[in-house]
RNA sequence: CGGGGCGUAGCGCAGUCCGGUCAGCGCACCGCGUUUGGGACGCGGGGGUCGGCGGUUCAAAUCCGCCCGCCCCGACCA
C-alpha cells in the first residue's frame, strides 16, 4: 500500500475525549474513528488488524472442530420471548418494530438463534457433538461505553456454541475452548489469565473469563499470590473472620443520637465495626413467569463488610437491583440510619452467612436516635435467605489458602460459559438418544470481542512514540520509508516483497524525513526499512525493528531475504508463546 | 440513572464571568518557492449555522430557558 493513497491520516494530537493510551493511539494512527458513544468505524488499518485477529480465531476454532456459520443481527422478538429473555433483559436490548409492527431485536448474542437452528437441524444423537461459530455484530446498549474500543455498544464478536448430548460432552468442548482461547490470546501476544466468573445474563453452571490485567480495566479481581486463586470481585469469596464465641446476651435499647453510619455508631458505642450489623435497602425486580414484581430487600452484612450486589442478585435470582428510595424504606417500617430487621413488614430479609455466627451485634431499633445492642439472628429475627452476599476486598483471606488477597484491575477479553439446557429446553431443541428418548441438547457458549481484543493488544504493546504491533496482528509486516534519492530502489524492494506475500506500506509521500519517521513509529509496523541516497551510497538499506532502537545496514541484494526471514522469525516467536495451560475448575 | 466536565474549522485550543472590530491562534489542508535522516521555512490561500431551538436585547459565541451530543467517576455491564 502506498501511503500517498491512504484513506486515513495520522493526527498529531489525540481527541480530547480519549483518555486511555490504546484509544489515543488507535485514533492518532488512523485505525479507528468514532461515530457516536460506543460506536466506531474501523479504518483500513484497523480493519486489516481486526481481520488478522479474526483469522487467528477462525484457525483455533477450526482446529477444535468448529464450523463457521453466519447468523443474523436482526431477530424476531418471538424467539427471545420463548426463552423469556425478551422480558428479563432491560434497556440493554435494542428493540424496534418492523413495518408490520412486529417486535424485533438487535442481537445481543445468539443463543436463541442457535437453539432455534438446533431444533430444526438436530434430531438424533448421531448428529452430536457439534461446534458452530460465527463472527458477527452485536448491539448491547451499555449504560456507559468508555475507553475507546474497550467498552462499546456496537461490537463484533466471535462466538461459538457447542452442542452435546450430555454434561460430559459439554465438559470436553468447554475444556477445548479453555485451551483454544489461551492459544488465541497468546497468538496475539496478549497475556491473559482465566478466572471463574459470574454467569450473568447468560445463565448456566460454570463460566470463566479471560482477563487481560491492566490498570485501565474495569473489572476488579481478587487473587492470592500464595496459591494462585483468582476471581472476579463479582463472585470472589473469602474466609470471613469468625466472630468471637460469646454467650447470647439480652437485647438492650441504647440511645445513639446522630449515629447514622456504621463508623459513627462504632465510635459512639466504642465497639469494633465487626460487632455491628449493616443494613442495606434495595428494591429488586424479580421475574415470575412473564410478570415482574418489585420486592423490597433488606440486606444485612456485618459492619466490617460490604454488600456485593452481584452476589445479592444471584441469591435473589433477581433481574435488577436498585437502591431503595427513602419513602420506600419508611413504607416498610424502617428508619433510615437506624434500620432494623426486627419488626419489619413486607420486606424480604437477606442476611450474609456470617451473621448467624456473629452474636450480640448492634443493630438499628427502627426508631430515630436508637439502636439495639445484642441483637441475635434466630432469636430476635429471621431471614428468608441466608447466603454469602459480602464483597471480598483487598486483604480479605483467600478461600483456598487463607492468605490475604490482593486486587488487580482487568479487561475481560473473552469468556466461556457452560450453558447446559437453559435455551434448548426453552425452545424444545431436543434430540433422540440411543434409547429413542427425547432429550434437550446441552449447550456451551464462548465469546471473544474482536475490537476489545485489538484495543487490549494496543494497550499492551506501545511506547511514547506509538503502537508496536506483534507481527501476527500488525496491519502490515513492513513499513518502507523513502527518503530523498531512495525512490527507485524503494519501489523495487516494495514490489519484490509484495510478490513474496509480504504486506508492505510504502511511504512515498512528499513529506520531510521527520514526519515519515514519526508516522512510522506511530503506526507501529514491526519492520521498518529506510531507503535513501545515504544508504544507497553504501549499496544498502537501513533495517530497524519497531520494538528495538538498533538500526542495521543491510546490503541491497540481501534485503528481501532478511526481511522475509525476520518476518518468519517474529511469527515463530509468537507461536512459541502458545503452550498448554492447566485446566483448573477450582479456580 | 446519580455526580462532575465539555460542545467555537478535520485535530488541539483562546474568546463566554464583564453582550458591541471576537470569528481568532497552533497543527492539518490548497498554491508557489526554498528545504530534505526524527513532527522544516517563507509568501499567498480555502474552510466555522460558535451543538440545536426558543427567549431577553438596538445588538448574543457571550445572558436566560428547554433540548441534543460527547467525556470522566459511580451505579450497571461482557
Amino acid at each position: 500500500m502506498r501511503m500517498s493513497n491512504f484513506f486515513s491520516q495520522t493526527l498529531r494530537e489525540a481527541p480530547a475525549d480519549a483518555e486511555v493510551v490504546s484509544h489515543k493511539l488507535l485514533v492518532r494512527a488512523g485505525f479507528i474513528r468514532q461515530l457516536g458513544a460506543g460506536i466506531y468505524t474501523l479504518m483500513p488499518l484497523g480493519k486489516r488488524s481486526i481481520d488478522k485477529l479474526e483469522d487467528i480465531m477462525r484457525d483455533e476454532m477450526n482446529s477444535i472442530g468448529g464450523q463457521e456459520i453466519y447468523m443474523p443481527v436482526v431477530h424476531p422478538a418471538d424467539l427471545w420471548k420463548e426463552t423469556n429473555r425478551w422480558y428479563e433483559i432491560g434497556d440493554e436490548m435494542g428493540r424496534f418494530y418492523d413495518k408490520n409492527n412486529r417486535d424485533m431485536v438487535l442481537a445481543l448474542t445468539h443463543e436463541e438463534v442457535v437453539a432455534d437452528l438446533v431444533r430444526k437441524e438436530v434430531q438424533s444423537y448421531r448428529q452430536l457433538p457439534r461446534l458452530i461459530y460465527h463472527i458477527q455484530t452485536k448491539w448491547r446498549d451499555d449504560p456507559r461505553p468508555r475507553a475507546g474500543l474497550i467498552r462499546v455498544r456496537e461490537f463484533t464478536m466471535k462466538d461459538s456454541y457447542s452442542l452435546d448430548i450430555d454434561e460430559a460432552g459439554l465438559d470436553k468442548q468447554y475444556r477445548a475452548h479453555y485451551q483454544a482461547y489461551f492459544n488465541i490470546f497468546n497468538r496475539c501476544d496478549l497475556p491473559t489469565v482465566a478466572v471463574k466468573s459470574d454467569v450473568g445474563m447468560m445463565g448456566g453452571s460454570l463460566a470463566h473469563e479471560y482477563m487481560y490485567l491492566t490498570a485501565v480495566g474495569e473489572d476488579t479481581l481478587l487473587f492470592s499470590e500464595t496459591c494462585g486463586y483468582m476471581a472476579n470481585r463479582q463472585i470472589a469469596t473469602f474466609q470471613k473472620p469468625a466472630a468471637e464465641k460469646e454467650k447470647v446476651k439480652p437485647i438492650e435499647k441504647v440511645a445513639t443520637p446522630g449515629a447514622k453510619t456504621i463508623d459513627d455508631l462504632a465510635k459512639f458505642l466504642d465497639v469494633p465495626t465487626s460487632k455491628t450489623a449493616k443494613a442495606v435497602f434495595m428494591v429488586a425486580k424479580i421475574t415470575e413467569g412473564q410478570d415482574e414484581v418489585e420486592k423490597f430487600i433488606f440486606a444485612i452484612v456485618r459492619g466490617d463488610m460490604e454488600v456485593n450486589e452481584t452476589k445479592l442478585v444471584n441469591a435473589l435470582k433477581a433481574k435488577e437491583l436498585r437502591p431503595a428510595l427513602d419513602e420506600e424504606i419508611i413504607a416498610v417500617g424502617a428508619v433510615p440510619g437506624y434500620a432494623s430487621p426486627i419488626g419489619l413488614k413486607d420486606a424480604l430479609v437477606v442476611v450474609d452467612d456470617a451473621i448467624p455466627d456473629s452474636p450480640n451485634l448492634v443493630a438499628g431499633a427502627n426508631e430515630d436516635g436508637y439502636h439495639f445492642r445484642n441483637v441475635n439472628y434466630g432469636r430476635d429475627y429471621e431471614a428468608e435467605i441466608v447466603a454469602d452476599i459480602a464483597a471480598a476486598q483487598e486483604g480479605d483471606l483467600c478461600p483456598n489458602c487463607g492468605e490475604p488477597m490482593s486486587v488487580s484491575r482487568g479487561v475481560e477479553v473473552g469468556n466461556i460459559f457452560k450453558l447446559g439446557t437453559r435455551y434448548t429446553e426453552a425452545l424444545g431443541s431436543n434430540y433422540l438418544d440411543k434409547d429413542g428418548k427425547s432429550k434437550p441438547v446441552v449447550m456451551g457458549s464462548y465469546g471473544i470481542g474482536s475490537g476489545r481484543l485489538l484495543a487490549c493488544v494496543a494497550e499492551e504493546h506501545n511506547d511514547e512514540n506509538g503502537l508496536i504491533w506483534p507481527m501476527s496482528v500488525a496491519p502490515y509486516h513492513v513499513h518502507i520509508v523513502i527518503l530523498r534519492g531512495g525512490e527507485e530502489a524503494a519501489k523495487k524492494i516494495y514490489s519484490e516483497l509484495k510478490v513474496d506475500g509480504i504486506e508492505v506500506i510504502l511511504d512515498d509521500r512528499d513529506e520531510s524525513p521527520g514526519v515519515k519517521f514519526k508516522d512510522a513509529d506511530l503506526l507501529g509496523i514491526p519492520i521498518r526499512l529506510t531507503v535513501s541516497e545515504r544508504s544507497l551510497k553504501e549499496n544498502s538499506v537501513e533495517f530497524k525493528l519497531r520494538r528495538e532502537d538498533e538500526r542495521k545496514s543491510i546490503p541491497l541484494e540481501k534485503i528481501i531475504e532478511i526481511v522475509k526471514k525476520t518476518k518468519n522469525e517474529l511469527v515463530e516467536e509468537i507461536s512459541q508463546k502458545v503452550s498448554v495451560m492447566p485446566y483448573d475448575v477450582a479456580n
